[in-house]
DNA sequence: TGTAGTCTCTGTAGGACCTACAGGATCAAG
DNA sequence: CTTGATCCTGTAGGTCCTACAGAGACTACA
């Protein structure tokens, strides 16, 4: 009998290439707590499956959008733990969410400046640029 | 005579105050070529004005919102240099858009689930949460 | 004018978050 | 069974700050 289903596993580099991920970048977050310590095959070789992806990719995105690891750790925690109570989870979640709205304002301004910008080209000089004045205020 | 408006300079720790910013990250981005080598007293201390405070808010938004020094080295370049042609900014200016309109979308989806979540935060325990699918596709 | 308190300077060391490399074992294809 | 890619652990380095040390300067108030 041919077992059903596999569990389809990938090693450390096809889960580098499928997020974009450094190579040692995974294994420091397995250091640091935020992967887990993957199964192993009988050498030693760590054993990745679908998860792991979708929960370094998860990791990846939130550092691109500035949140520190103590961040992500946070959410993730939201994940991971069913101990918080509801209480807790909200209290965070509203915190995230005050500031997940301030950073979209703030790239929102950023975006309206560049894209007149980029409309003002047209082959002269640059103009007195108000990229500064958008965001410093 | 009274000199009809004296230059308004504040130091460095007013500096930091006004902008949120370390007292000691400000010799930072001085020591990188961030910010410029303000004027000094004759003692040798820092004066700082209006401008000074701009730019320094656009670099801490800049660095919190995820970009790296250097892409936000690049940001400047477009208001400090007059020495690019109008079709490297243009270039430069579409590029860090792609970027920022990716960012928006992503923390969109974020806020959006982190939304739901918190509203349905009513008392029970941690609902299976979709927090990492939003993020992960 | 003294003197306390806050500020400034330069320099260097340390922390957070990766990133690269060394030296050796393992694996998959031919 | 060899070859080249991949894996392991460990450690050293890079970026981006952050903190502190030790000495000097500025401000306010008695």
């Amino acid at each position: 009998m041919i077992s059903p289903k596999p569990p389809e596993t990938i090693r450390r580099a096809a889960l580098a290439r499928r997020t974009g991920c450094n190579l040692e970048t995974i294994l420091y977050y397995e250091k640091i707590g935020l992967m887990p310590d993957p199964p192993r095959t009988p050498a030693g070789h760590r054993q990745y499956d679908e998860t792991h992806i979708r929960r370094l990719r998860f990791i990846l995105r939130g550092r691109e959008l500035g949140f520190s690891i103590a961040e992500i750790r946070g959410l993730l925690g939201l994940v991971d733990g069913g101990t918080q109570t509801c209480a807790e989870v909200k209290a965070l979640t509203d915190e995230h969410l005050d500031d997940i709205r301030a950073k979209i304002a703030d790239l929102k301004r950023i975006e309206k400046v560049l894209a007149t910008t980029a409309a003002q080209c047209t082959g002269k000089k640059v103009p007195e640029c108000p990229v500064l004045d958008a965001l410093a205020s």
